[in-house]
DNA sequence: AGCGTGGTCA
């Protein structure tokens, strides 16, 4: 308790730093509030607070109460705090005020405060206390004060109050605690209307749109007439549950009831019908508006930004701007940022983002999150990092937007990094985060960090979500456990179209084309019918695989049989498996003669071909297209200029070289990883720093004496760039020392796998009789008994 | 005596 009091007296001083109040201060501050109060235009406040003043000036009239109830209703918190400490508190009703000032203006924590010096102090609180103690535990998200609070309640009798008990019943739902309300509510011996509205949005906290209707429905049979705050919540029922039919009923009973005109029902109304996904209904309804409030335009703002309109989200902000005298709040901007994030619109971000600073809305907790997702989304990460860094309040919302904005711009290990902050600060993840993550463990991820994840989704519940399991068997899949995916895809009691797609483009990551074709058949025995991504996975089997005829046979069926327009991907695939076969020319000419504008990926496979065709024009001629189309450009740069290497073209290997410096970019460099008991062994090109490295170079020297009987004598010089001490040999040979023999090895790594190591590798395999998966930037390599699944073409 | 419960757009 001491603690409390203590506590208190700090509280109590971050509102009202002077001990005493001498006239002067007195005057100077009747005027401070005169002006403010003028403001606010309220002549009947100012009448009242002028009367205060004066009742202070001179004690000798007194009525302090008056005065306190004043100083609390104008929202003066530090008067009302000074006037409370000088007079005499002996009344419960005088702490009441206080308290209600407290709270209706979120200082919920000081309010608590207040409430057990009260009790400290021997005052009884009463039924009016407590609605508003327990406002300021549902404000501060404690359960444990609510409950005591609550056991409290049940002590002294008052929990038979039925403002207390609707108090408690929506404090509860706030908590996530639905089924305390529930039972507070059966329980209650006198229900009003009010206990029906707390119910119908608590459970709309809870997130259960449907029990919220049926609430609101079993009211109406009870008698009960619905309200304005009836209506507001069963319309945020349907929005949370896009129950279009019933969004529509609700608008009938708000006809019917001449609610039309109140503008948080319009602004529900229009919300409802955005979130169902009609924002043509949320326009006709926005435009019969004669007197629309800042809610309404945020509301159908909103609906833009939601219903992917961006453009017509931006030209509603600024027809409000120009067609009312109304300025834009914290919502408005919220809901536009999305618009801007949508269009890449950076400019139109940034100024919005100016003007919440000039209006000094920040710091603000969904207004920083909005801005992380718009810098992210527009691909300004720094900027996003540096939003996220200076806020002073973070929630699972922010943690989760920032690691999309990560995973979105391809910076996995920063997305991974993140999350692990995330569960160090102890907020468990939800089902958002998973979601979020989930591609970075499939891009970056070791086994063993897959296999945490998979606890992660176990724990949180998420992996009920469908969605949530396709990505896990995906992320098993790329993080080189084909076994472990193909386990997670068949404990799966739904399988959706993407479920099948996934495991069929799990089985060609891997070099299993018969497998992926098996999956193809089962998915379509059991029913379920293929859309574009599912010949986007078999199309890519086959070229992986090289099934020439099968290939063109899935893409003839998918036109003529399935009535599939064929999309770039597949145009894609096609391409790869002509490059395949070698047939460069039938590819060139399928690029020219396809019905869409080739992306620089469709380019990249025709490099690839040229490559693997020797054909340097050709080559050129591709790096030239790839070159107008992308920014990025290092892999495309780099294989040029090994080819014209190779081809003994130093000159322009070397002038590719420089054009690529020129730019900025840096040859990216190659790196390997393998996990060994756990631990994670990362090497580089002719990497040293290992703590086994003695041991490794020896066991590699002998190895390449084995698998490279002529070439012994050049490996003496020793350069650290040659292909000898290749990070993927040093992490295959590391996996070689370490792990038990007989079992297989696994290896990422980064970049392509030169040809050079994708040869020694199945020599390896051979010699060592170990099975040897190495994952590069495209595929998985599975060396095994000299030879590997990609049959030589990657 | 006066102080009380439930609500929109994020």
């Amino acid at each position: 308790m001491a603690a409390a009091l203590v506590h208190t007296h700090l509280c109590v001083s971050k509102i009202s730093k002077r001990a005493s109040i001498t006239t002067a201060e007195l005057i100077y501050r009747e005027r401070q509030g005169l002006t403010k109060l003028r403001h606010s235009n309220s002549a009947a406040q100012f009448r009242k607070c002028r009367k205060a003043f004066k009742t202070l000036a001179n004690p000798g009239s007194l009525s302090l109460t008056r005065a306190l109830v004043t100083f609390v209703e104008a929202g003066y918190l530090e008067d009302a705090f000074h006037l409370f400490e000088k007079m005499p508190h002996s009344d419960t009703f005088v702490w009441n005020v206080l308290i209600k000032g407290l709270v209706t203006n979120g200082f919920y924590e000081e309010a608590i405060d207040i409430y057990y010096r009260m009790t400290f102090a021997g005052i009884r609180a009463d039924n009016f206390t407590y609605p508003f103690v327990i406002k300021a535990c549902a404000g501060l998200s404690s359960l444990f004060e609510g409950q005591k609070v609550h056991s409290k309640l049940v002590k002294t009798g008052l929990d038979v109050d039925v403002y207390t008990s609707n108090s408690l019943i929506s404090t509860y739902a706030k908590l996530g605690r639905i089924e305390f309300a529930e039972r507070l509510f059966v329980e209650m011996e006198f229900r009003d209307l009010v206990s029906w509205n707390s119910m119908i949005s608590g459970y709309i906290s809870a997130g259960d749109g449907w029990n919220s209707l049926i609430c609101f429905r079993e009211m109406q049979l009870f008698g009960m007439t619905p309200d304005r705050f009836s209506i507001i919540s069963a319309l945020g029922a349907c929005s949370l549950e896009c129950l279009l039919q019933k969004g529509k009923e609700i608008h009938c009973l708000i006809i019917k009831n001449e609610f039309e005109m109140d503008s948080m029902i319009q602004t529900s109304a229009i919300d409802m019908y955005s979130k169902c996904g009609r924002v043509d209904y949320a326009e006709k309804f926005f435009d019969c508006i004669p007197q629309r409030n800042i809610g309404a335009w945020n509301a159908m703002i909103g609906g833009y930004s939601l219903n992917n309109h961006p453009l017509q989200s931006l030209a509603c902000l600024k027809k409000m701007n120009m067609a009312s005298n109304l300025v834009s709040d914290t919502v408005t901007l919220i809901n536009v940022l999305p618009a801007c994030a949508q269009l890449g619109a950076l400019l139109q971000g940034k100024s919005v983002h100016g003007v919440a600073i000039r209006k000094g809305f920040l710091p603000h907790l969904a207004l920083e999150t909005a801005l992380i997702n718009m810098y992210g989304e527009c691909g300004r990460l720094n900027i996003s990092e540096l939003v996220f860094g200076q806020m002073t309040d973070k929630s699972l919302i922010s943690w989760n937007t920032m690691v999309a904005a990560y995973v979105k711009n391809e910076c996995h290990q920063e997305a991974l990094k993140l999350f692990q902050n995330l569960l160090n600060a102890n907020l468990g993840p939800d089902a958002v985060t998973i979601a979020s993550i989930l591609p970075s463990y499939a891009e970056v991820g070791s086994v063993r960090e897959g296999k945490q994840i998979h606890g992660y989704v176990a724990k949180s519940g998420a992996g009920s979500s469908t969605y949530i399991s396709n990505a896990m068997v995906y992320m098993y899949a790329k993080c080189g456990d084909l076994t472990n995916s193909q386990k997670y895809f068949d404990g799966l009691i739904f399988k959706d179209v993407v479920s099948w797609n996934t495991i069929i483009m799990a089985n060609a990551l891997h070099g299993f084309g018969e497998e992926s074709l098996r999956f193809f058949s089962e998915m379509q025995a059991k029913g379920v019918k293929p859309n574009a991504s599912t010949f986007v996975s078999l199309l890519s089997s086959c070229s992986i695989t090289g099934m020439f005829d099968e290939g063109w046979k899935y893409f003839h069926s998918m036109i003529w049989e399935f009535r599939i327009d064929p999309q770039i991907e597949h145009y894609g695939c096609m391409i790869d498996l002509l490059g395949r076969k070698g047939n460069t020319h039938f590819a060139q000419h399928l690029i020219e003669e396809m019905p869409l504008a080739p992306t620089a990926r469709i380019w990249g496979s025709l490099l690839t071909a040229a490559r693997r065709n020797g054909d340097i024009a050709l080559a050129e001629h591709a790096s030239a297209h790839i070159l107008k189309l992308r920014h990025d450009n290092t892999g495309c740069y780099a294989l040029l200029s090994s080819m014209y290497a190779e081809a003994g073209r130093w000159a322009e290997a070397e002038c590719v070289k420089h054009n690529m410096r020129k730019e900025g970019f840096e040859k990216t460099a190659g790196c390997s990883v393998v996990e060994i008991d756990g631990n994670i062994c990362r090497f580089f090109n002719g990497d040293r720093s290992h703590e086994e490295t003695e041991k490794i170079y020896d066991a590699l020297s002998v190895i390449s004496g084995k698998i490279t009987k002529f070439r012994q004598q050049e490996s003496v010089g020793k350069r650290a760039n040659s292909p000898e001490f290749h990070s993927v040999r040093l992490a295959i040979t590391s996996g070689l020392i370490s792990t038990a023999p007989g079992s297989p090895i696994l290896v990422r790594k980064n970049i392509r796998i030169c040809e050079n190591c994708h040869d020694a590798a199945k020599k390896i395999s051979d010699i060592s009789r170990r099975e040897i998966v190495v994952g590069d930037s495209k595929i998985f390599h599975h060396f095994k008994c000299g030879r590997c699944t990609c049959r030589d073409y990657w």
